[in-house]
DNA sequence: CATATGTTTCTTATGTATAAAAAACTGGGG
DNA sequence: CCCCAGTTTTTTATACATAAGAAACATATG
């Protein structure tokens, strides 16, 4: 019944790791191969068996030697290696952002497990988790109602997103010169520039440096409910903006620039540079966010 | 497989329902019933049919007639009017609360399970939901983890409760005279003096009103975000202060004055008096929650 | 004896089943 | 026609089943 998407996920991760050893060199130890595949000792295991009847490897006696490099081509497709409870807030989410559900819309676990293809069972897990992005709502022995991704939902996340920000940022005034944090804030810029020099090309890569820079914000001052806060917006960001592409290189674009000045602020260590650089960052956001929904 | 608590609830209800009615009356409709119980006609019709067939109403065509009061003795147990995923909540809660459980504690669905009686499905689901409270992570593929109601929790809960209520309090600064919520506030106040009136005998009806009280403030700007945070505090007091009993009435008196004190300063209308009642209530507050801890 | 592999046991992810509850449909008065 | 009660259909809450995966245990080998 449960899918085997961390065996074809660990087999992929597995061809990498063998492409960068030598033919006819030996394999590192079942333990060795699960720390570094992040899996069980038993699906390495299971990888292992099933490299050996391709051929790739050979297993003698305690050790297994490299036979041939795998093809890319015996790569399992993405879709394969992604859970189903994984599948689902994909295909939720294009539901609800594709075809543009109307606030209210009545949501169905049954309905939408057939139209999924998935089991009743895992429509509402996926439903129960999703509660907290505060798009859905529960009625007592009924389904759910799809609240609307409205601009009031977008005001809403902004206003409790520049309190995080804000407090966050402030911080920064008073982190002490010997903080690792700088360190990742230099090459938090680092990053930024180097995209921004290849803006054209790489514009697509914004969303996840986005997300990034504000989590690193965050860290300065650790909590756990601002911290599930960003995964909110993150997921929020990531999906909008997947299927609403108007003017995606200029937003990032600006966003980037906005980020460096804000990143310059942080660095002045002045409070008034960061609230500004902080809030103007937030404001245009915030902005463009309710342009691409209206 | 469901169980029918849905059923023994309307039930119970149905019975303070008829003893508001005169013997020989009618009844309303099968439709206005279930707008009053809050429940589907099918459940109404069940009710019905087993009120009739212990006799206390008679069924005839098109009416039925009230023939008897009946006993408070024929309720359902309380529990027995809770659906199980509330019980495992009760049951969970316990267990951390009770049973001390510590931080780093591996929590497992199937033991869980087990030990409250229920099928896997239901853990899972209330694990999923109560990840919101920051009390549990879950790890891919495996169980979850228990990070413990530690200080460092309390004081990250506080953090946010702070930001969220000095910006709701601020609010009413500015709220115009003809709010309705100003009648709220007098009435709020008003069930404040009652129950510091009769402390010694309802401090244990505090727990209600102060969650509702916080409610209250939140209530002028409304924001999804900062409604699903009261939950977090609604329940995370009410099942420890639930279990933690030392100095109940002192405590529950002196935040019912902090309380007054606010609604004194949100009636005056400046800022500056709203964020020191505020603040002081909040400080006594988180530092009461850390003392118990502790 | 420490580490690696082979084996067994337990847990999680996901599907299916079903009673209870909700909702939709239907025919009949007023 | 609108509301009401009877009937049928659909959905939800909960239990249970099972393959995949994790963890624990056992054995072997250097």
């Amino acid at each position: 019944m449960r899918t085997d998407t961390t065996f074809k996920r660990a087999f992929n991760d597995m061809i990498d790791l063998l492409r960068t050893l030598d033919l006819g060199a030996e394999l590192p130890s079942e333990n060795a191969l699960r720390a570094q595949l992040g899996v069980s000792r038993t699906t390495v295991r299971k990888v292992l068996a099933s490299m050996s009847a391709r051929g790739v490897i050979v297993s003698e006696v305690h050790r297994r030697i490299i036979r041939e490099h795998p093809q890319q081509i015996e790569r399992y497709p993405k879709e394969e290696t992604l859970a189903i409870s994984e599948q689902v807030e994909t295909s939720f989410m294009e539901w609800m952002l594709r075809d543009n559900a109307c606030p209210g819309t009545e949501i169905n676990e049954a309905e939408l497990a057939r139209k999924f293809g998935v089991a009743t069972t895992i429509v509402r897990e996926f439903l129960n988790r999703f509660q907290k992005y505060g798009l859905i709502e529960k009625r007592q022995n009924a389904g759910w109602v799809f609240k609307g991704f409205t601009a009031n939902f977008a005001l809403e996340l902004f206003e409790i997103r520049e309190m995080f920000e804000m407090r966050s940022a402030r911080l920064f005034a008073s982190l002490p010169d010997g903080s690792p944090i700088w360190k990742q804030v230099r090459a938090m810029r680092a990053a930024h520039l180097e995209l921004l020099a290849d803006i054209d090309a790489r514009f697509q890569d914004f969303s996840e440096l986005d997300s990034r820079f504000h989590r690193l914000i965050a860290v300065v001052a650790p909590n756990r409910f601002i911290e599930s806060f960003q995964d909110v917006i993150a997921i929020i960001f990531h999906y909008h903006y997947q299927w609403n592409k108007r003017d995606e290189r200029t937003r990032n674009e600006v966003a980037i620039r906005e980020h460096l000045a804000l990143i310059d602020a942080l660095e002045s260590r002045n409070i008034a540079s960061i609230d500004q650089a902080c809030r103007a960052h937030l404001t245009s956001a915030r902005e463009t966010l309710l342009r691409s929904i209206a």
